[in-house]
DNA sequence: CTGCATTTGTGCGTATGTATG
DNA sequence: ACATACATACGCACAAATGCA
C-alpha cells in the first residue's frame, strides 16, 4: 500500500492526522473488530515518524474507545459490544 | 518542601509515583483549589525526573480532573465546583 | 523451561513551535 | 525582544509482556 504521510505544514499536528487517518481505517471498515493495527514500529516507518507520535495517535484511538493495546502483542480495533464496557473479548476469527 | 524523590526500584513507575504525590497534596490541602503546581521543570528537579515523566504525571491528574493546564501558564488544582462541569478543549471527532 | 524475536511501557535528552506575560 | 511554560516531535535505551520454536 502507499506509504501514508502527514503534513508537517497543517495546522493538524501529525499524530492528530494519523489518529484520524486509522480511525476513517476503522469507520471504513478496511480494520475490522479485533483485528490487530500496525505496530507502532510499522506506523513509523509508514508515515516516517517518530515512535512518540505513533503511540499518541494510538493514545488518542483509545481514549476514544476505538481500540485497546496489549503489552507485548499490540492494539486491537474494539468490538462494538466492547465499546460500553472493557474486558476481554473472544468472537471467533 | 523537601524534595520529593521517585523509587526507581518499585513497581509503581515514577510518573505515578508523582502523580499520587501530588495527589495526596491534593488531597491534604497542601495544594489548595486554584493553586499552580509546580512547573514541568520544578518537577523535574523536585524529583529528579526527565521532563517527559513530569508531564505524564500531570496528564495522569488531568486525566483525573484533579488539576487543569494553561499553555504558558501552569497547572492548576481543579476547583471542586469546576470538577462537576467539566468542559475541557477537546472538539474533535 | 529456556532462549529469542516482537511489541508495548517507561525514561532521558534535546529541539522547535506556540502562548503568555 | 525576552523569559517562562506548555505542545509536539525526534532519537535513543532498557524493561516487561507476549508468543513461539
Amino acid at each position: 500500500m502507499a506509504a501514508r504521510e502527514v503534513d508537517h505544514r497543517a495546522p493538524e499536528p501529525p499524530y492528530r492526522q494519523i489518529a484520524a487517518d486509522l480511525a476513517a481505517d476503522i469507520e471504513r471498515g478496511d480494520l475490522a473488530p479485533g483485528r490487530p493495527l500496525p505496530s507502532e514500529k510499522e506506523l513509523t516507518e509508514l508515515y516516517g515518524v517518530a515512535r512518540e507520535t505513533a503511540r499518541r495517535a494510538l493514545a488518542l484511538l483509545r481514549e476514544r474507545g476505538l481500540i485497546y493495546t496489549v503489552t507485548g502483542r499490540g492494539s486491537y480495533v474494539t468490538e462494538p459490544a466492547e465499546q460500553t464496557g472493557e474486558g476481554d473479548g473472544r468472537a471467533d476469527a
